[in-house]
Parts: structure tokens; C-alpha cells; sequence
RNA sequence: GUGCCUGUAGCUCAAUGGAUAGAGCGUCGGACUACGGAUCCGCAGGUUGGUGGUUCAACUCCACUCAGGCACACCA
């Protein structure tokens, strides 16, 4: 249609004039559609070449070359360690997480990243509020700073840290700026280990976990620092050195080192950014809640500024998790700590459906978390559906085996083409049609860094086989297993694509196999 | 005030600028009486928040507007 100007012809006869010229054996039929359409029907033929493949393919099946090997750094979940991790957290940890798996899957070399901000203020703050509560505990009357971190976990901390040192900085004293540290840099570490601990729990590996502090001590930040002063991307006002951001499109230019000698975030981040590169990444991909989209721009900028393609580095940005219980929404809050923590709905729902429920949205959308159906067996459960649908080739191919037939795959995926053929029924051609489209999904995916349309494929193809082997149960000629030894055969390599295909759908989200349920 | 995200069926959400806007849940009707278990089929349900614009073609792009969410530090 939108040759039709060029041509000086009506659409419907221009797309009449080219599907005349197109003839391949592959198309079964070429048909024109107003107002301008033209249909390709793939043969049963073709179809039949793609099932041989996918049993061919086996556990590679779905894989396509986008990357070419080319190494990318995935940044995810890099929660300041000053408290347990969160819901909303925990949806950033599963996304990032299961797209780097999507990254492998289609040969990117990925590096699963967390970035620990140990450096900062946030760190004094936490070892203020542990000391206090520490001092609390053993009958001092000190009063809770308003902007401490007012968790329960403070106070487990602070008895830890009383199991550990006794009654040791009970009283004030000159030295609590020490004690702050001291405490601050336990509570830190334990917290870190915490968080990781409980990604781990979620089937998340991290490759480095990259701290801020050692940015300072190995001199990067110094270094990015002089590199930005020898470019002429920074000035001095008031008392302050400032990042001349503005030139690469940020909205206001950011403070280095302040007043009073120190460097800001803006520095380290900048450093930390170098060090990507350095470190042989060639592709960034960074994943940022939506409270930080603000700094989409200055990242950019930051990068532009260490003379490197700013489109190296994507910033996805993912909406918050709303979390309901008996209809009622659950609040989510650091500072007033009643929000929900991400190891409870673990242990309440289960690993796999928490990663799917993660990823089952876009991530520009918010996403309502309902617990209680999460936490439901029942049916309207996709993971269950998914891997339900798994269970059940498995228990086919069992029933199959003990009828007789040879199931090793390299049998079946031999079998003649005249038997495969038989596999004509339109839900049976659907099915395959659709097992097909799975390298493509997995493209788009990536492509369009929208992880959740792996899960609306799945469950649309899933339902394409449920929904035929429930025809089955009422009409004994679509069962798989018959008298007829070719039919079953045949109907037996359909399993197969079925088996592979929701397998390596399940493996790509990292959510288990089950072979009986 | 400025910026970012969202608004689609009763609910939760899909839809590279293309054909009659699709699923799941829920409602209603039907099939199956089961370890090849824990389901399947169908009906109903829509002015894609609103108003303009661009286009042969708009849920999709642009402008304005309404509603909700989130940010706008010499904090990190």
C-alpha cells in the first residue's frame, strides 16, 4: 500500500500484480485481500521441515544469533545495602535476571552485575541507627534519629553486635564517629550478604558484586576525576566542582566534590561507568527502578563524557510492585519499615511464582501483586499451566513407553516423512506452526527489551496442545497413543516439539522442569 | 512549576503504524465422570480516558486536556 503512489496503481491490483510474480514451492497459497493485502500460506511441508528441526535442535532450539558474542554488562537489583531487599527490588532482580538468561540464550557473552553503594552517607546513617538501638538495648535513653533506618532488623543487628562486643560502646564518647564506622561497616556487610542471600534464594547468580568504596581506594574515582578536568568538562563554583553535563544534554550540570572536599554519587557513578567499559563490556544495560528515571539523562551524559557511544548503554526502567492482600494494599516502605520484604513472598508463594508474576507484565506498567492468588494452586495459574503442560508430555511419552513404543528422541526425530505427514488435523499444524515462531519470540524479546512476551507465547502456545489433547479425551481418534502404530508415531514426534519447546521456554526464565507434578 | 511512566472488556493485562483490537480470570451455557487426573468448548462483554491533528491506514505517531503513579540536592 505504500508503493501505490510510486506505481500510480489501486492497491488491490498492485498486490494482485505482485503476488503473481512470487511462486515458492514453500507457500501452499498465495491469496490478495483487499484492501491491499497480501497472504502467504506456508505449506504442511515447510511446517514438517521446522518440527524435524526442533527435535534436531533439541535443547538448542529457539536459540538465534543476535549478539555475536559480544560481551554485556547487565546492572540489576544494586539495592543500598541498608536494609532488607523489597518487592519491587525483587521484580528488578527477576527482570534483569531472566533477561541476561534471554541475552545468553541468543550469544551475548553476559555479566550479571550488582553495584554496591558502600561508600556513602547512607552507610554513617545505618551505623548511627544500629548504634543507637545498640545503646537502646542496654538501657540507654538515646533518642532514634528521624531519619535513621527504623526496621526491626536494626535492632537484630545492634543485639548482634552486643553479642559480639559486649557493653563495649555503651557510653557516648569521643570516639563514636569510629564506632559509627565500625558499625556501620558490619551492618553493611551483613545486609549485602543478606540481600544476595535471598536472590540466590530466587535462582540469582550474580557474576560481580562491584563496589563503590573500591572505587575510591583503587584510585578510579581520582582518575575519572583528572580525565574529566583534562577534557575541560568541569568548573569551579561556589567552593564547588561541578560536571558540565548541560553539554550533553542533561538538564542541569551536577556537582563532582563539594564544598567541604568530598565527591558526590555523580563522580563515582561516572568512575563506575569507566570501569565498565575497561572491563571489556561493550554494551551496557543498566536496570533502574522508576524512581530513578531522573537520571536516564545524566547517565547518558556520563558516558558521552568518557568519549564512548552513549547508545552503548540502555536504561530500562521498570514501574513499582503494588502489593495486595485480602484486597487490601500493602505498603511499602524503607524508612516507615512495614513494607513487604522479598524473602516472605518467596517463602509465601514459592520461587517460580515470583519469577514469573516479575516478568509477566511489561516493565513500564505497574504491577499489581495479588498474594493470595499468587499463592492459590489453582488453575488460573500460569506457571502451573506452563509447567503442567511439560508434565504432561513427559507422562505421555511414559504411557507410550510402556505400550511398547521406542520414545528415544533420536528414534522419533528419524522417522519418515510419510509418517510425520500424517500430523494433518488443523490443530496439529497450528501447534506446529506455533512451536516455530519460538526463535522469533525470543528475537523480539531482546529486541525490544520486553521480556513478558515470552509468557503471553507461552501460554498461547501451551493452550494450542491442552486444548487438542483435551480432544482426545472425547473423540478417541485425537488421542496420541492408538492401534495405529504410525498415527501414534507420528503423534509422539508431536510431543516431542511440544516437550522441546515449552522446555527451553521454562529453562530461558529459569523456572524448574517439573516431569511429574 | 518542570520532566518521566501509565490509562484498552466487570477485573488483571496483550497487540514491529495495518485486515473484524485479542487472552486469562469472573459471569452465563455446554462437554468430560477421569492417574493420559488436577480440564476443554462456546455465548455475552469495547466510542482503546477525552478533543483535535498527521496518514491510504492510529491503541500505536504529534499537540492539547483529564485521571493515577513517580521524580526533580553540594543525599545516595
Amino acid at each position: 500500500m505504500k508503493l501505490t503512489k510510486a506505481y500510480g496503481l489501486a492497491p488491490l491490483k498492485l498486490a494482485e500484480t505482485i503476488a503473481e510474480f512470487i511462486k515458492a514451492p514453500m507457500f501452499s497459497k498465495i491469496e490478495v485481500k483487499a484492501p491491499g493485502f497480501i497472504n502467504f500460506y506456508l505449506s504442511n511441508d515447510t511446517v514438517y521441515q521446522n518440527a524435524y528441526n526442533v527435535l534436531k535442535l533439541n535443547e538448542n532450539f529457539g536459540r538465534v544469533n543476535i549478539g555475536n558474542g559480544v560481551k554485556v554488562n547487565v546492572e540489576f537489583g544494586s539495592v543500598n545495602p541498608t536494609g532488607p531487599i523489597s518487592v519491587s527490588h525483587g521484580r528488578q532482580v527477576v527482570l534483569g535476571d531472566i533477561f541476561s538468561s534471554m541475552l545468553e540464550f541468543t550469544n551475548h557473552s553476559v555479566a550479571r552485575e550488582y553495584y554496591c553503594n558502600d561508600a556513602g552517607n547512607q552507610i554513617r546513617n545505618l551505623g548511627k541507627s544500629v548504634l543507637v538501638r545498640y545503646r537502646q538495648a542496654l538501657g540507654a535513653k538515646v533518642e532514634f534519629p528521624e531519619d535513621g533506618y527504623h526496621g526491626d532488623y536494626v535492632m537484630e543487628i545492634a543485639r548482634e553486635l552486643i553479642a559480639i562486643h559486649g557493653e563495649k560502646y555503651q557510653a557516648e564518647g569521643p570516639a563514636d564517629e569510629d564506632v559509627i564506622t565500625l558499625f556501620g561497616d558490619y551492618s553493611q556487610t551483613k545486609m549485602i550478604k543478606e540481600i544476595v542471600g535471598v536472590c540466590e534464594k530466587m535462582g540469582v547468580k550474580y557474576d560481580t558484586i562491584y563496589s563503590e568504596r573500591s572505587l575510591y581506594s583503587d584510585g578510579i574515582v581520582a582518575q575519572t576525576l583528572e580525565f574529566l578536568k583534562a577534557n575541560a568538562l568541569t568548573y569551579e563554583k561556589d567552593g564547588a566542582t561541578w560536571f558540565l553535563s548541560t553539554k550533553f544534554n542533561d538538564e542541569k550540570d551536577r556537582v563532582l566534590v563539594k564544598s567541604d572536599g568530598k565527591s558526590t554519587y555523580a563522580l563515582s557513578d561516572i568512575a563506575y561507568h569507566k570501569t565498565k567499559y575497561s572491563r571489556g563490556f561493550r554494551q551496557l544495560i543498566t536496570f533502574l527502578g522508576a524512581d530513578h528515571h531522573g537520571y536516564i539523562k545524566r547517565l547518558h551524559a556520563a558516558v558521552s563524557a568518557l568519549g564512548v557511544p552513549p547508545e552503548t548503554l540502555t536504561i530500562l526502567i521498570h514501574q513499582f510492585v503494588t502489593m495486595l492482600k485480602d484486597g487490601q494494599v500493602v505498603r511499602m516502605s524503607k524508612r516507615a519499615a512495614n513494607y513487604v520484604e522479598l524473602n516472605e513472598l518467596i517463602d509465601d508463594v514459592g520461587v517460580d511464582a515470583v519469577r514469573y508474576f516479575f516478568i509477566m507484565r511489561k516493565m513500564d506498567a505497574h504491577l499489581d501483586f495479588d498474594i493470595n492468588l499468587a499463592k492459590s494452586q489453582s488453575t488460573d495459574n500460569p506457571v502451573f499451566y506452563l509447567q503442567y503442560c511439560h508434565a504432561r508430555c513427559h507422562g505421555v511419552l511414559n504411557e507410550a513407553r510402556t505400550k511398547g513404543f521406542d520414545v528415544a528422541i533420536d528414534k522419533i526425530a528419524a522417522l519418515p516423512h510419510d509418517i510425520v505427514k500424517k500430523l494433518d488435523s488443523p490443530e496439529e499444524v497450528a501447534i506446529l506452526k506455533r512451536a516455530a515462531d519460538f526463535p522469533k519470540i525470543m528475537e523480539e524479546c531482546v529486541k525490544n527489551y520486553a521480556p513478558h512476551l515470552l509468557c503471553h507465547y507461552a501460554e498461547d502456545f501451551v493452550k494450542l496442545f491442552q486444548s487438542f489433547y483435551t480432544k482426545g479425551k472425547i473423540d478417541k481418534n485425537f488421542r496420541i497413543v492408538t492401534d495405529d502404530k504410525d498415527l501414534s508415531s507420528a503423534r509422539l514426534f508431536l510431543i516431542y516439539v511440544v516437550l522441546i519447546t515449552t522446555r527451553n521456554i521454562l529453562k530461558v526464565m529459569k523456572l524448574s522442569t517439573p516431569e511429574r507434578m
